[in-house]
Order: structure tokens, then C-alpha cells, then sequence
DNA sequence: CGCCTGACGAAAC
DNA sequence: GGTTTCGCCAGGC
């Protein structure tokens, strides 16, 4: 019942109510909000929660208006699917993305999430998809 | 309206 | 196994 089982619920509403686009966006941000401190995800999870697993650049391209909208999305916490900063070069201090990962509990080594698989949070799995 | 780009991913080479 | 190409789809020009 906690946060997360009302995040599905949301997500599962807007899903099948055939929205569009403009639900993909939101989705996005609301399962990159959902992800636990100290975890990380990749776009492509997030898309296949979606089920957009093949448009997994949307997830990118959304996350581009991350700092659009409310409240903030933790966009630090998603990765590529090679466990890799992909999305630093869009902080304000490219180093800020492996800042806070660090701050996080998250090794990163060389723009790379160390023991990636420990900290990959499957929205699918986790959000009861 | 068509072409290029883009915070990905998987397949091909 | 590292590098390159293609596919996805939306948005900017």
C-alpha cells in the first residue's frame, strides 16, 4: 500500500486511458520520482514500463524537460543501460550527477555505476508491473 | 512538410 | 569484445 503501489495505480490509470505523449512524459517522471535513494534505473526499464520498451530515447528526450516540472525528478538517477552517466553533461556541474549518486550510497567509477546490478531498480518489478 | 538531431538499445560488423 | 549502424518516435528548424 505504500508510495509505491499508488504510484502503479496512477501509472496504470493513464496507461490504458490511451492518453498520448503527453502521459509518456509524465510517466516518465513519475516512475524516475519513484526510484528509492541509493538505486538507480535505465531509460529502457523505464520504457518497457511503459511499454515503450523500443522508444527508449522518448524516456531520454522526456527526461530533457526534467527540470521543467514538479517537483524535481531525480534524473541523476537514471542511466543508460551500460550502468553509465550518460545524462551527466546535462547538470549544471557535469560532476554533480556522480555527486550525488556518491552522496547516495551508489559507487561510480568513471562516469560508471559500479555494482550496477546491486543498485538497478526494475520499475517493473518494483512498481508490480 | 521534410530533414536533422537526440540524456537509448540491440543487432550487425 | 569494441565499434558502427539501424530502429524508435518526438520535437526543433
Amino acid at each position: 500500500m505504500p508510495a509505491k503501489k499508488k504510484a502503479a495505480e496512477k501509472l496504470k490509470a493513464v496507461k490504458p486511458s490511451g492518453k498520448r505523449e503527453e502521459n509518456f512524459f509524465e510517466l516518465v517522471f513519475e516512475v524516475a520520482r519513484q526510484i528509492p535513494k541509493g538505486r538507480v534505473t535505465s531509460y529502457g526499464a523505464i520504457a518497457a514500463c511503459l511499454g515503450a520498451k523500443s522508444s527508449s530515447r522518448m524516456v531520454g528526450w522526456a527526461m530533457n524537460g526534467c527540470g521543467n516540472v514538479k517537483p524535481k525528478v531525480p534524473a541523476h538517477r537514471v542511466v543508460n543501460r551500460n550502468g553509465m552517466l550518460t545524462g551527466k553533461f546535462h547538470f549544471s556541474p557535469h560532476s554533480l550527477m556522480e555527486k550525488l549518486l556518491k552522496k547516495e550510497g551508489v559507487k561510480v567509477k568513471n562516469d560508471q555505476v559500479q555494482d550496477f546490478a546491486k543498485v538497478f531498480w526494475d520499475p517493473l518489478e518494483e512498481l508490480g508491473f
